[in-house]
DNA sequence: CTGAAAGCGCTTACAG
DNA sequence: CTGAAAGCGCTTACAG
């Protein structure tokens, strides 16, 4: 019984070979005639013979390894994203690293910006500093994205998002629309926000000048949001809101019932992203969804390329979202 | 300009010293003297030089990375488990790579407990085939177990915890306590409904023979199960139920909703786990929360220990879980 | 405290 | 189609 793992000098004694031809029956099999192929293979299959990509991977320079780094692990919202983003990466051979931005430094993240840790990086944290990222290993940004960073986008058109949910609230003959944004300063919190005031000023409805803002995407940050809502004048206020997440808006439509009052009847709530659990909270909540494991696979691919070297224009890619609507929101009475 | 990344033997050249002495200025300061060491680090800053993590690996016949092997990605539950693990993990200088067993066929994961691909495994899914898994890489089990791995397991009570719903559901005044258990066969669910069992006993109340048993753990599993509780006569249903999981109760809680009852006056309900979530919905579940990121913490630690060669008594190590009452569970009336 | 040298397990240009 | 040999960038026992 051998203690050691079989390399590819113990096949190639086995089988009566050089270890240049065993490599090469491994990786590139067609350049071996039929009968060595053969010798090799049985040999291999005799020691359970398993590659050692270390060793692989300094010899062709390269990591095998592909960094994802995510704002935020525990946001449901990334992990399908990341589930598209494995899909094709894994069958390429590569590993799929998962950083989570917020518990780990400065650098940290520059650690797996190097080309010896990974070959490649999709940024879905568009609050990275530019400067660490660019030069070092082919990025690709997916969702968010770093201003000033050249490098590939997958994105939605979230302007055009905000301005359905826009669309679909005055439809319902609602006047007073509001928008809470997401955290001052996030690219996704500002577009998102551009996108309901255009809409807003095209039909001629009351537009704030200031977005109100919110602390994050979170479920907390909608419970406060509803806080300032239910503190405001109720002649005044919204009888209808857009939200820059959906978890947002079960903070929202949470603390409201909480209060008594009922969604859509006393306020429609529309939210952003179409997370799964939006379906099975009460109201059913109607959302923008975004092609989440979509974005994940094209940013994938566009990342793959670039490593096989192929010209990417670098222009953005924008997939198509879709307005869903479920009973959060209803005809103004 | 250079092109090329420094390595060892630039850096050995421009301070006038060998490479060894680099490389131990690099892992090992303390053999070498303070002058020699102030020189090479000058001319480490000089080059910018990086360690090339693929040779170094390939030397120390290690991978640097960690699998960690997760039911389901998607599920937020385990997202801070994950940050748990990371939190351990990257300090000590690993790579965590997260890879779905749903998503992933079974020759994947076993290339994943390959030696050369991953120094460790920390399975998450009880559901993988125990043989597969053993005698390659050291592995830790967390929250789930593999029945007939050996390996160490760090999780919860899994029955003394839904005993702690039970009980909790009894002072309540309720005697028709039911249980919506986690999918047939999960470890999981099997361990709960057997600790609800033991505890309706210990009370002496009435207690199902047979688990009503789930799909799966997930929102939609638990609309299905509030379907089945609707259909039932409401003169012998229970009037409260523990479930497997948060996601479960709030499906069920979303449904029965959708029908006009009221929680908890008309049912009241204990999820499992304490997802971020649940807190924010109407009513805010009462549950049992599980330590997550303590758990991925300890599972993490517990690898770094064995990969160190410390010996590991290799039995289970139970961490506290606790009764959060919210308001999704009242008096029986 | 420091250096020369071997070696981790592969791959590939070169020669035949 | 195949082999001998160099080399990817480190580390470390050995010798001094």
């Amino acid at each position: 019984m051998k203690q050691d793992r079989p390399k590819i000098s113990d096949v190639a004694r086995i089988a009566g070979v050089s270890t240049a031809t065993v490599s090469r029956v491994i990786s590139n099999p067609g350049m071996v005639s039929e009968d060595t192929r053969a010798t090799v293979q049985a040999a291999i299959a005799e020691t359970g013979y398993r590659l050692n990509h270390a060793a692989r991977n300094l010899r062709h320079q390269r990591t095998g390894g592909i960094v994802a780094l995510v704002p935020n692990l525990s946001n449901p919202f990334f992990a399908q994203i990341l589930s598209g983003i494995a899909s094709v990466l894994v069958p390429a051979g590569y590993n799929l690293l998962v950083a989570d931005t917020h518990s780990a430094g400065a650098e940290m993240l520059l650690d797996y910006a190097e080309p010896s840790r990974a070959d490649g990086l999709i940024v879905l944290d568009g609050a990275l500093p530019a400067a660490g990222l660019s030069g070092r290993v082919p990025v690709v940004q997916a969702c968010e994205w770093v201003p000033g960073l050249l490098a590939p986008r997958v994105k939605i058109d979230n302007a055009a998002a905000a301005a359905l949910a826009v669309a679909h609230l005055a439809d319902l003959g609602h006047r007073r629309i509001g928008h809470v944004a997401g955290p001052r300063g996030n690219v996704l919190s500002e577009a998102r926000f551009k996108g309901t005031v255009e809409a807003l000023r095209a039909r001629g409805l009351p537009c704030p000048d200031q977005a109100d803002y919110a602390a994050d995407f979170s479920l907390e940050a909608g419970r406060a949001a509803a806080d300032r809502w239910l503190a405001a004048d109720t002649a005044t206020r919204p009888t209808a809101l857009s939200f820059a997440s959906d978890a947002m808006a079960c903070g929202f439509i949470g603390e409201v019932q909480r209060h008594g009052l009922v969604v859509p009847r006393d306020v429609s709530v529309v939210g952003f992203d179409d997370i799964e659990l939006i379906a099975h909270i009460s109201p059913p909540l109607t959302t923008i969804r975004q092609p989440r494991a979509a974005l994940g696979r094209l940013a994938a691919e566009r990342l793959l390329a670039r490593l096989r070297g192929e010209n990417d224009p670098g222009d953005d890619m924008l997939l198509p979202v879709e307005l869903v609507i479920r009973a959060s929101t209803a005809p103004l009475v």
